[in-house]
RNA sequence: UGCCCGAUAGUAUAAUGGUAGUACGACAGAUUUUGGUUCUGUUUGUCUUGGUUCGAAUCCAGGUCGGGCAACCA
């Protein structure tokens, strides 16, 4: 027996659907306007459109709902696709909405026909004031009781490109005294005499969201048409479109976005963000965006579990960005190659080890993994690298890293004890003097000696260098958006702290784009895709490791 | 002050009139050649006031709080 996972609210109306023979296949799809990049609440979209398809059998169809052509590019759309499928799915069709113009216009007229649209005159001011608030009716157009032949011939010429942008809009005839403000006559059709990349000329009136949507939906046989909570309102929109017009009903059902601590997750602000350069484009590490997040060094699978996780509901919620962080720790603590670097590097000399002596040891590749992973070379010497912050002078309670008469083990070499250090004239620490003990090799240790702390390390002499990136979250505050004023002035200005002079084992040099690494007691880290060059390794660090010790400190 | 939606531990999410459970977090312990991993345990919750009922997180009514709606955006 499969384990009882109780369904979200989602997969109870499918089965409900289904069950009562509603529908006998269902047919989802993800249609994203192709003007920004695809974040993680997209990712969540997608999980939830491509997951129920999955879950009973149905087929999801991508589609690009490409109705205002001011705002719309190809280059968008092609990064939506790599987007989709680097998370690991894939559509049964690629639609735009673009494609159903012709149809469209055809659903223009015959609502024209019925005398349930007209063409209207007035300006967009004039309209917005004419619709009332909620709390007050509008009032009627003077131009909305043309006769269907004077409608029929306008929007002809609209068509055709005999007005200019805004002289002229086709308009819905519903109820001017609805409560709810989109069933006020809404717009249909506007002029915008602007190239659309994909059919360019062709057209110069283009339908609005709430004219193309619903029908597309319809065309595709959609029936489960899941969208955010903000379209709740445009439901009995979707729903009268479609009865007045009598194709196929596709239904229209609402969940809560996702809300991520510590960031923002509208385009609008994304976008802001990127225009003034206060990020390193829709990519940067630091973004939610599914790019950023794959640079950063997230994989598709940490992505959607997180989605997995997170569940589906109707109210408002705001993600803590530790589940995501946990997420990708759990993926990654089984799949990364485990690596040593020193961020920080001071010198470990180790004065009873022979100089000129130097040997090759044996680092385990992954403790998770069956026979470790497998094994790397580890060349190990007199002087080694190892973290600034292992040693300490005057040690605290509990401390187990190196401080004078403390003994370490050296993950994967020797315990070493600590003898001495040196100081510069500042009284900064500059190298640290220990004597190793040649019984406790790693896998032959004899010495019976138990240390309580393993630092990672480099031969200083085979040390290769390369830059590291640390990143932290990008706002110091929760919740950006919900706070005074301009939600830029929250960004953390220590979001990326770059080190030039890591560290780095010689085994990283063959690192390459899409590897993940877990640099042992540092971090998971990938190679940046953008900024490594032959000669140049940058890596990122995805994610901390748990650290129980900085909280031990913080008491 | 119109219409619509929502409210369960810190954050999410179950319980579909019958024992309020799970995950992340937090805390404590065990294991550990990563202060990682793994394992064990502990902690904290039904917005409020009434009503229906043998029994209410769940149904009903009032209130409170939160969100959405007045783009020729999607």
């Amino acid at each position: 027996m499969s384990e009882e996972r109780s369904l979200n609210f989602l997969e109870e109306i499918v089965e409900a659907d289904l069950a009562a023979g509603k529908h006998v296949e269902i047919h989802t799809r993800f249609p994203p306007e192709p003007n920004g990049y695809l974040h993680i609440g997209h990712a969540k979209s997608i999980c939830l459109n491509f997951g129920l398809a999955d879950k009973y059998g149905g087929k999801t169809n991508l589609r690009f709902d490409d109705t205002n052509p001011v705002t719309e590019d190809t280059e968008y759309v092609d990064s939506i696709k790599a987007d989709v499928r680097w998370l690991g799915f894939d559509w049964e069709e690629e639609h735009y909405a673009s494609d159903y113009f012709d149809q469209l216009y055809a659903f223009a007229v015959a609502l024209i026909n019925k005398g349930l649209a007209y063409v209207d005159d007035l300006s967009a001011e004039q309209i917005a004031t004419m619709k009332g608030t909620p709390t007050e009716a509008g009032k009627e157009s003077p131009f909305r009781n043309r006769s269907i032949e004077e409608n029929l011939f306008l929007f002809t010429a609209m068509k055709n490109g005999e007005y200019n942008d805004g002289e002229k809009v086709l308009r819905a005839k519903i109820d001017l005294a609805s409560p709810n403000m989109h069933m006020r006559d809404p717009i249909m059709y506007r002029i915008k005499k602007t190239h659309h990349h994909r059919t360019g000329d062709t057209w110069c009136i283009y339908p609005m969201y709430d004219f193309a949507h619903g029908q597309s939906d319809s065309i595709e046989n959609i029936s489960h048409s899941i969208c955010t909570l903000e379209f709740e309102v445009h439901k009995p929109l979707y729903n009268w479109y479609i009865a007045q017009l009598g194709i196929f009903p596709s239904n229209q059902f609402e969940f809560a976005r996702l809300n991520l601590t510590y960031t923002v997750m509208s385009k609008r602000k994304l976008l802001q963000l990127v225009q003034e350069n206060l990020v390193d484009g829709w990519d940067d590490p630091r973004m939610p965006t599914i790019s950023g997040l794959r640079r950063r060094g997230y994989t598709p699978l940490s992505l959607r579990n997180f989605c997995e996780r997170i569940g589906v509901q109707r109210r408002e919620n705001i993600i803590d960005v530790g589940l995501l962080e946990f997420c990708v720790r759990e993926d990654l603590n089984k799949t990364a190659l485990r690596r040593m670097v020193v961020l920080d590097p001071i010198k470990l000399v180790i004065t009873n080890y022979p100089e000129g002596q130097s040997e090759i040891l044996k680092g385990e590749n992954n403790p998770e993994l069956e026979d470790n992973g497998g094994y790397r070379d580890l060349p190990f010497g007199r002087e080694l690298w190892i973290e600034a912050e292992d040693f300490m002078e005057d040690a605290p309670k509990k401390w187990f890293r190196l401080a004078p008469g403390n003994k370490v083990r050296l993950k994967s070499a020797y315990i070493v004890s600590c003898t001495g250090f040196e100081k510069d004239a500042s009284g900064k620490v500059t190298a640290v003097h220990c004597e190793y003990i040649p019984e406790s090799k790693s896998g032959q240790d004899t010495s019976g000696i138990n240390v309580k702390g393993t630092m990672h390390w480099i031969s200083a002499e085979k040390a290769e260098t390369a830059e590291v990136r640390l990143y932290d979250r990008l706002f110091q505050v929760e919740d950006p958006s919900s706070e005074e004023g301009d939600f830029k002035s929250y960004m953390n200005p220590n979001s990326l702290e770059i080190i030039e002079g890591a560290k780095i084992e010689p085994s990283l040099l063959e690192a390459q784009p899409g590897e993940q690494f877990q640099f042992i007691r540092k971090g998971y880290f990938t190679l940046d895709s953008k900024l490594s060059a032959s000669g140049k390794l940058v890596f990122n660090r995805t994610v901390t490791l748990k650290d129980a010790w900085s909280k031990e400190m913080k008491k």
